[in-house]
DNA sequence: GCCAACGTTGGC
DNA sequence: GCCAACGTTGGC
C-alpha cells in the first residue's frame, strides 16, 4: 500500500498504532481490499512521491473491508455523491503497524534486484494505490530490509 | 459504445 | 516542474 510520507508515512502509522486506509477513489485498488486481504494479511508499507521512494515498513491487517465513512461526508474531499450507507461503493480495511524497517529498501534497489523484476510495482505505468505481492517477493523485500 | 478531454499519479 | 501513463467523464 502507498502513501506519501509528506502526508501519511510509517511513523504517522507507529504513532497511531493502527489507521483506517480511507480515501481509496480506485475501482481495482478497492477491489484488492475488498477480495485480496483479511484479517491478518501482513501489507507492505510503500513511501510514494518521497526521497526516495521505496518500501518503509510492515503492517497488518485488523479488520476486513468496511464502508468508508468519507465517501458519505459531504464535508470531505474524498465525498462520494451516489454513495449510500447500503451501498456506500467505496470500502477499506484497516491495518494496524508492526515494524518501521531498519532501513528503506529503496525502489532503486528493487528494480535492480531480479528476483523482483516482476512485481506490480515495476511494470509500466502502474500506478495503483494498492498493488499485489507475491509470497517470494515479499521474502525478498523483508530479506533487504533486514539485510 | 466510442473517444476526446481532462484530472491524477508519481518518478525523475 | 515536467510529463508519461492511466482512469474517468460526458457529449455524441
Amino acid at each position: 500500500m502507498k502513501s506519501e510520507p509528506d502526508v501519511y508515512g510509517i511513523e504517522d502509522l507507529q504513532r497511531d498504532g493502527q489507521t483506517f486506509w480511507g480515501g481509496v477513489r480506485n475501482y481495482q485498488a478497492r477491489n484488492f481490499m475488498t477480495n485480496d486481504m483479511a484479517v491478518g494479511s501482513q501489507v507492505l508499507f510503500y513511501h510514494s512521491n518521497a526521497e526516495p521512494p521505496g518500501v518503509a515498513g510492515l503492517m497488518k491487517v485488523v479488520s476486513e473491508a468496511q464502508a468508508d465513512p468519507t465517501a458519505l461526508d459531504a464535508n470531505s474531499e474524498y465525498f462520494e455523491p451516489k454513495a449510500t450507507p447500503e451501498n456506500p461503493i467505496w470500502k477499506c480495511v484497516t491495518v494496524k503497524f508492526v515494524e518501521k524497517f531498519p532501513r528503506l529498501v529503496s525502489l532503486e534497489e528493487i528494480r535492480k534486484n531480479p528476483k523482483l523484476k516482476d512485481m506490480a510495482l515495476l511494470q509500466k505505468g502502474s500506478r495503483l494505490s494498492i498493488q499485489p505481492v507475491t509470497d517470494s517477493e515479499f521474502g525478498e523485500i523483508l530479506k533487504m530490509a533486514r539485510g
